[in-house]
DNA sequence: AGTGAAAAGGCTTTAAC
DNA sequence: GTTAAAGCCTTTTCACT
């Protein structure tokens, strides 16, 4: 099935290869890209161009290794926040924000909890986080920390199985 | 505080800066990037092949607009398994990757918990993934879902802070 | 929307310092 | 670590179907 993207043109199963491909190696030539969808690369840049402007591509990065750069450990902690007023949850937003550790930050259906990821150096660096910067955000009513052991999965699209 | 990559190489604040440019940009000038980071091109060039080699750099991609493509929801959902052995926990794994709407998947300290996060196209799409793929993966006893009602933050890595 | 060819620009590599 | 220059390849534009 075709999804319709902000300017109503079609988003085909083209756009889709084409997708794939870019989130495998956004360097592929737009050449190598063209024989592999069974288009030209003029085609091929026009929809990337039109999926760039659409918003459906955000735009160009690299994949990093985590590990790699010093952060060698996972945490997941589960937040609930005691007060329910704009102004909590948009400081807690904020503090959140200016955390760079913190990677992903999700607010979920239930009593007012959030999912948050956060990357650490190690242990060590991962108990002075929560202590130092997590806990010092007010409005926290409890939390609960869950150490990752082994990542099973990690993938940003579901277009890449 | 300079960390070492798998040569031995210093991984320093100028592979730091670059990093944070490629990562905001991957496709930025190297001539843009070397006047960033005040070094040359050549220079600029070295370090990202050193990094690349090294394996902090995985790959060049694409960020996606996961509701631009059609999936406008985002589920976490926390499973328990009820068998310990090995066996077991590498079905699960296989299962999970096998499950393109699966973006995250993590083993967690604890009683054999997992954190997974799933792409769904509606609530319908979610209803159905949960009933058809997740939840026919044997050895489940049992699991919580919750529904993510906002996105307050997603990063890849803590450079981008 | 698609094609093909030509122009413009950046990357990569080498060389010398 | 630096600059400079060469060749190659890609991106991008343009005219046309």
């Amino acid at each position: 099935m075709d999804n319709i993207d902000n300017h109503g043109k079609i988003f085909d199963s083209h756009d889709r290869a084409i997708l794939r491909i870019l989130l495998e190696d956004s360097r592929t030539p737009l050449q190598e890209i063209g024989k592999a969808v069974g288009l030209s690369t003029t085609s091929c840049w026009n929809r990337i161009k039109r999926m760039t402007d659409s918003g459906a591509i955000q735009g160009y990065t690299v994949k990093v290794d985590l590990a790699q750069i010093g952060y060698q450990d996972t945490v997941i902690v589960q937040v609930t926040l005691d007060s329910h007023n704009q102004e909590t949850l948009n400081a807690f937003a904020r503090a959140l924000e200016s955390i760079p550790e913190v990677l992903e930050a999700f607010l979920i259906s239930g009593d007012y909890d959030y999912f948050i990821r956060i990357a650490v150096k190690d242990t060590r660096d991962y108990e002075r986080l929560l202590r130092e910067q997590l806990y010092q955000i007010p409005g926290i009513r409890h939390s609960k920390s869950s150490f990752v052991l082994r990542t099973l999965k990690k993938a940003d699209t579901p277009l890449t199985g």
